[in-house]
Formats: structure tokens, sequence, C-alpha cells
DNA sequence: CGATAATATGGAGAGTGTCTCCGGATGCGC
DNA sequence: GCGCATCCGGAGACACTCTCCATATTATCG
């Protein structure tokens, strides 16, 4: 988000600069991975290294700017499968959707993960929402008494997250047995 | 594993520095994370660039030959604590230590896991060996009616590494609930 | 115990990517 | 239009990777 509400807004040309290295790191790293040299991201972008430097300064904080909008879906997500589904189903298929989600991004999973421990602002948000959103499932299906007690939100983030790490690169009858036995390891 | 045993022995200034350099390797990787550079590696070995890059041609090769160290130790927990304990306790330590392995040295079992792609002999014996020490423990709780019957040893060692994975950076509460969930999803 | 072949060594240096620095340009408020 | 705060660009210092080959070390054999 380029200039936060708080502060004085962006100057024009920042602005501007800010949205095109974003626009053009999110082609190059869907293109050639997310090992591009930033200086060829700078270069494509139209501008110096210094100014992509200074927007930017971790390759970390370009990622946060490029993924932001994929954790707003996927959230998002979690929010429409409790109105369509019973509690638990919900909770099931939200649980399911989240490893499919690290599994096939899990370049960007690891990345999240990393950043968010270590400390970032814009992932620190993220991280809010996808607690938020998965609390809400795992609310509903508490009160419903269908799962323990004790287990909150994060819980289940972290368990889905961990799952996702596991399961990447193992035949599909054993990712679902891993699953099972969280999805059991969860029921009350 | 120096100089296989189908080929001719290594000579013996070359094994030494093999070793040495992965002695060195271990002790800088735990120590300052798994960047540290390999010409920093080198030189603390007493080694020159070109010595340890012959030997190990990508990092990857470099941390396959420490983590078959560690993997051999780790293994041998397995054992050491099917021995030690009856089957359940045995099993719930192992998956503890296991977790406690991978948050510690994170950047390095991440790194391994990641080069499942690439067919490494060395991982896949490493591998090899892990299921084998974990499988006696899953086995052994299984045939006293303890865990699901459906469960397998690399089962075990993927919830291990995943949570391991999810774990890292959470307080200690946090992650004995998620271990909790686990521990009761593997439960008959 | 040499002598010779086979093997291993090390470290300079080329190639590449990261990140900083600051003189100069540009947009913004008055 | 003017002055100032802000932003830009890209040269260049620095860091890491990896190669090359003249030299040194080890193994082998007569």
């Amino acid at each position: 988000m380029p200039g936060g509400e708080t502060a004085r807004p962006m100057r024009a040309d920042a602005r501007r600069n800010y949205e095109r290295i974003v626009a053009t790191a999110n082609e190059l790293f869907t293109a050639h991975g997310a090992d591009v040299p930033l200086d060829d991201v700078a270069k494509k972008a139209g501008v110096g290294a210094g100014t992509l430097y200074r927007h930017f300064p971790t390759r970390e904080k370009l990622f946060e700017a490029v993924y932001r909008d994929e954790i707003e879906v996927l959230a998002d997500r979690a929010y429409a499968l409790h109105e369509q589904l019973p509690p638990w189903e919900a909770l099931e298929a939200w649980l399911t959707e989240q490893v499919t989600w690290v599994v096939e991004r899990h370049k960007l999973a690891t990345i999240l993960k990393e950043s968010i421990d270590s400390g970032s602002e814009t992932f620190q948000y993220c991280q809010k929402r996808l607690r938020a959103a998965t609390g809400v499932l795992v609310d509903t299906a508490r009160d419903a008494g269908l799962i323990r007690r004790d287990v909150v939100g994060a819980d289940v983030l972290r368990l889905g997250h961990g799952a996702g790490m596991a399961v990447r690169n193992c035949s599909p009858e054993d990712g679902k047995r891993v699953l099972d036995v969280i999805l059991d390891g969860l029921r009350a």
C-alpha cells in the first residue's frame, strides 16, 4: 500500500514508480521464478536500482507488495466457506484449501511465513486477516462442540501451513492421510 | 560418504579435507544459519575454495553431507527411545524430538526437503534410514493397538516435519497445543 | 627406496548480484 | 513563479560463487 493514510501521501512520481515496480516484479517473478535479479526488475520497470531499494529495502518487502492481494483472496475464502457449509465441513474444506494453496505456492508460503516471523508490518496485517478469518470457522465449530476447546484459529493456520509444507511432493493418498490425522486431532 | 566402495578409494589428503569441510560446515551452519558464505567455510576449514567446490559442486551437496551425519544421530535416537520407553511414550518423545530438531535446523530442513526433486542419492538414503527408524516406533505402537491402523512411519515423519516448520517462532504453549492435536489425531 | 603417474590442492580472478550514496532533477505548496 | 522537501538514477563499492591451472602431494611399481 503506497503511502499509508497516516503519513503524508507519496509524491506523484514516487507512487507511479512504486506501482510500476510492483507490476514488473509480479510479471518477472511469475515468469522467471522468485530469484530474478532485482536490478533486472528495476531496469525493466524503467527506474534506477536506488529507487527500487528505497521502496523495497529487501526482496521480501517486494514479495509482500506483490502478493498481498493473494492473501486477501485466501482470507475471503474462509468467510465464503463459513457461509456455504456446516461448521465442520467448512473447517475441513478450509484446511484442505489452505494446504492446497501452500503446496502450490510453497515458495511464496515460505517467504510469507518468514516475513511474518521476522515482524513485517504488511504481512502482520495479512496474518491478522488470516487469523480472523480462520477464527470464525474455528469458533463456530467449537461453539457447536465439534472440536477441542483449547484450539484457536492460529493453531489451525499453523497446522495447515505445516501440513502443506510436509505434504508437498507426495502422493494424494499420503497427503490425505496426513490431513486426516490432523482433522481427527482437531475433533472434540 | 567419502569415496564410495565401488570406485577407487579417495586419496588420504582428499578424505581428510572432505571430512574437515563437513565438520566445519556443520559448525558454521548451526552457528550462523544456512547462508554462510562457502568461502568462509573453506577458509575456516583451512582449504582453498577450489577444494570445497570440487567435493561439493553445489551448496545442496554440502548440506546433504552435513545432514547425513545428523540424520544418523537422529535415526539412532528413534531406536534408543524404542528400547527405553513404552510404545506410546516412545512415539510421543520421538515426535517431540523431531519437531525440536526441525525448529533448530529449519533452514537445513527446508533446503533438504526441497532437494527431493533432484532425486539426490544421499537424500534418498537418509529418507530410507529415517523411515525405517520411525517405522519401528509406529509398528510397535500399532501392534499395541495404540494408534490408527492406516498410519505409517513416513506419515509421522511428515507430520513432525510439518509441525516443526509451523511451530518455529511461536510460544512453547502454542507449540505444545499443535503437537497435542497431532498426537491426538494419531491415537487409535 | 626412488621415480613416475595419478590425483588433489589453493587462491587469484572473472562473473554476477546486492545495496549505498549523493549530485541533480522533480513535484508540491505558497 | 519560487523555494524546499522529496525523489531519482546509476556508478561503483562490496560480497559471494565458481573456475582454472600451475604446483604440490600421494600412491604405485620396479
